[in-house]
DNA sequence: CTTTAATGTGAACAATGTTAACATTAAAGA
DNA sequence: TCTTTAATGTTAACATTGTTCACATTAAAG
């Protein structure tokens, strides 16, 4: 339809929904997961705190959706990430070099953007919301699925693995983040420790 | 001074502060972090609102408080998993298998008490509180440091290699109390997976 | 035994999430 | 096009929450 909103009558907002998930998101980064309020949210957007009940069934509904796009711009920093290398990987190399990318990307993320990240699991589990997208995991798979397809991967492992390297990344970007490792310079030395030994745990053979 | 208390007066309550701790830690356990508030927590401990601020700055102190009876909790946890292990391991295998006993125990508590796992790691950066007895990351330390005496690990990887372990192990546990993983069953499978992947991880030589 | 500090109460306050009844606009059907 | 209907917004009210203040009660110290 594409009406270049001329309607201006003030009443109708137009697209709330996406704009309450947009203030939320950025409510969260700038001052943290519990400054999170409806009503402020609401004043933000020029709307009457009942509003939000026209697009969320309530708080956590709202929160889980603002958690689903926090995962999503994680996954859009991985794949950004992925865009500075070579597209298909020819060799196996290459494709680790993919691999560790992406782990850089959401580990980066997560100290980066420490507040996002302390969001972006919440509701995890209910899939009400449909998939992440980009999704994370999948991007994660699709390294791996590059590497078994050279040869550097057991076929058994296509299932264990990506759930192994999810582990140390996600662990290491979470404890990061609780700052257990200290200010970002030491984070940096330990971050690439851990990269490092990713290929060794889902046992990459190059 | 250990005084029996017959001073039943019922006016003081005689340890209130823990009493706080203790029925925080079962409302979370029971359900969930979000359930818990000050007001229903004085209830609960037979006391006025405002008596709760003779004991805890505000709420998210008290919320501190609770997580760091967590992470003892999940400490003791992991202490106990060694208490079934030869005290002083003489061989490398033995030393390993008490640092498997002790990620097994991380991984257990995070999937058994999922609901204490998710508010553990809240402030857990202002150390306001002292630190944790049991502590688990000196666990995992100590576990390392018996492999290193035995030259299981290069002294070089003392620093990093707990660092390593404990990111692998907490980011699958926390992935798993997300309900990535599917049901327990499924994830006894991952988690033998990643506990054989971190001696690969921090480069175990046995 | 008196004083003082620690620990409790009760009443009030502002702010929050939520709901219900109603208003306004956009979309759909005659 | 006109009417109806559904979508989306508002206002006012409610129960509940975290928090504070003035005060009461008790335990500890001098």
């Amino acid at each position: 339809m594409l009406t270049l909103k001329k309607t201006a009558s003030e009443y109708h907002h137009g697209d709330l929904q996406s704009a309450l998930i947009t203030a939320g998101l950025r409510q969260v980064e700038k001052n943290g997961l519990n400054s999170l309020g409806l009503r402020q949210l609401a004043v933000e957007t020029g709307v009457s705190p009942a509003a939000v009940y026209k697009h969320f069934q309530d708080l956590d509904h709202l929160k889980a959706c603002i958690a689903k796009a926090s995962r999503e711009i994680l996954g859009s920093m991985m794949l950004k990430s992925l865009k500075q290398l070579p597209d298909e990987p020819k060799t196996k190399l290459d494709a680790l070099k993919r691999l560790r990318a992406t782990g850089s990307a959401y580990i980066d993320f997560g100290v980066q953007k420490k507040n996002l990240f302390e969001i972006a699991f919440i509701s995890f589990d209910s899939p009400d919301l449909g998939p992440d997208s980009p999704n994370s995991y999948q991007i994660f798979l699709d390294c791996l699925i590059d590497l078994n397809k050279l040869g550097a991967l057991s076929d058994s492992n296509l299932l264990i693995a990506p759930a192994m390297a999810w582990s140390a990344v996600h662990g290491f970007a979470s404890l990061a983040t609780h700052g257990i490792y200290g200010n970002k310079a030491e984070i940096e030395v330990f971050k690439d420790s851990v990269l490092s030994g990713v290929p060794r745990l889902i046992q990459i053979e190059l």
